[in-house]
RNA sequence: GCGGUCGUGGCGAAGGGGUUAACGCACUGGUCUGUGGCUCCAGCAUUCGUGGGUUCAAGUCCCAUCGAUCGCCCCA
């Protein structure tokens, strides 16, 4: 049997890589207006780096990495998520030297190793940003409304940001416990998955499809937030509602990375099957210092490629498709077909978009493959009209033909396709 | 890691033990000695994901394996 590509990944082809242009074209558009620059870092990093970044009891680093010894006995990881490289990156390079709050977006390929489902591949790609160097408040807002902006601005319906705050590392160790007390009288009759979140991380049984009985009147976390949390999280609400971003509290919402601290968002939209979530993020105090930098507060987001294409599909949104061709010349004879080649080169210096037949077929088929590219125009050379030094030259939409001299044909077609 | 469904030409899809594997789309050629989109005609799978088994006989039944897909856990 031939090659198949690894589970869970996926070639786009022709056809399908103009959406992911587009889309990734906007996200660099929106960056540059929101003063994001681009940071690219290794698709691979050592291990430890997201062993200590994203944290040894989440499931990424548990159970979904991609792990391997290079050939010098080196534990190497395909990153699984792209926070924990930009701030290797952005310590290692000192970046915190720098005067303004460094500022940072990155769009590429992620990999973690779990069974595929909608929405869900083992390489997937994530735009993502980061925003490192300031508690302020409303830099969160900033980071929550560009996401949103960007849903918006590539025409997606209809999205849901939710928030919460997560708090900081001793809020969260005090609610934890409080929260084990009360699910502690019904342990037992919860169902198999929370009896192990219950240790390992009871918030998440609030989330819990199965057990939302036993969740009524649970403890939130918002109602155990020190005073410096509150301020923190009210102060992100206001900034919200001063950029005019929509949002819901979910003081259940718990993200899958130990870093996270204060504000914790996500960002949902219907249509990719049992998944909602497109994107998501949060602030993340303490994670630079953790790395082995100088501490350096941050917040930041990403958003799943692959999810915001089945959502602009299943919202049946238009996205530019290939462009049509200009021009598709055809040479009758030998030495039409070498004229051709020369004039298709002219064309294309001229800054349109030409093509020929490599296949010797016949006028008609060529005529039919001009159709398929959608050309505006074809060229048509035989003997007589290289003698007369002239083309043939049919406008495919209309059907009118016309003959043009071949010393100004590239020009003449490069003007009107301009205009 | 676990569970459901599915794997037949470039694509969609019939066939559910019996001699030559429907049909549709696409493609190629012809109808039209140099002009596309329409019509009509012709051509286009020594073979049904892979391996093994049952049988006189296997796309068709059984087992395994790989893959796709959807779901669980968790998330993008």
């Amino acid at each position: 049997m031939s090659i198949q590509k690894p589970k869970g990944t996926q070639d786009l082809l022709p056809g399908e890589i103009e959406k992911w242009q587009y889309v990734e074209s906007k996200a660099r558009e929106l960056c540059q207006r929101f003063n994001y620059r681009e940071i690219r870092t290794p698709v691979f990093e050592h291990t430890e780096l997201f062993q200590r970044g994203v944290g040894e009891t989440t499931d990424i680093v548990e159970k979904e990495m991609y792990t391997f010894l290079d050939k010098g006995d080196r534990s190497i990881s395909l990153r699984p998520e792209g926070t924990a490289g930009v701030v290797r990156s952005y310590v290692e390079n000192k970046l915190y030297g720098e005067p303004d709050v460094s500022k940072l977006y990155y769009v590429g390929p992620m990999f973690r190793y779990e069974q595929p489902q909608s929405g869900r591949y083992r390489q997937f790609h994530q735009f993502g940003i980061e925003a490192i160097g300031s508690v302020d408040p409303s830099l969160d807002a900033e980071v929550i409304a560009l996401g949103y902006t960007f849903y918006r601005e590539i025409g997606i319906k209809d999205v849901t940001v939710e928030i919460n705050s997560v708090g900081n590392p001793s809020v969260r160790a005090a609610y934890r416990e409080h929260i084990q007390q009360f699910f502690a009288p019904v342990k037992d009759q919860l169902c198999k998955d929370c009896q192990s979140r219950y240790e390992r991380n009871p918030m998440r049984i609030l989330d819990c499809k199965i057990d939302q009985k036993y969740c009524e009147g649970a403890p939130t976390i918002v109602e155990h937030l020190d005073e410096e949390c509150r301020t923190h999280f009210a102060r992100v609400q206001q900034y919200l509602t001063a950029l005019g971003v929509p949002f819901r509290l979910n003081p259940r919402l718990v993200r899958g990375l130990d870093y996270y601290t204060h504000t914790a968002f996500e960002y949902k939209a219907a249509g990719i099957g049992a998944i909602d979530t497109i994107g998501g993020g949060g602030r993340y105090n303490g994670l630079v210092g953790q790395i082995g930098g100088q501490d350096q507060p941050g917040v930041g987001l990403a958003l799943g490629m692959e999810r915001i294409l089945l959502v602009l599909q299943a919202q049946g949104a238009d996205i530019p498709a290939e462009k049509p061709l200009d021009v598709y010349l055809i040479g009758l004879g030998e030495a039409a077909e070498t004229r051709i080649v020369g004039l298709l080169h002219e064309l294309r210096l001229e800054g349109l978009t030409a093509e020929k037949d490599y296949q010797s077929r016949k006028l008609k088929a060529q005529m039919k493959s001009a159709d398929r590219y959608k050309a505006a125009y074809v060229g048509i050379l035989g003997d007589n009209e290289l003698e007369k030094g002239e083309i043939a030259v049919k406008a495919l939409a209309t059907g009118e033909q016309e003959t043009l001299s071949l010393s100004e044909f590239a020009r003449t077609l490069a003007a009107r396709q301009r205009g």
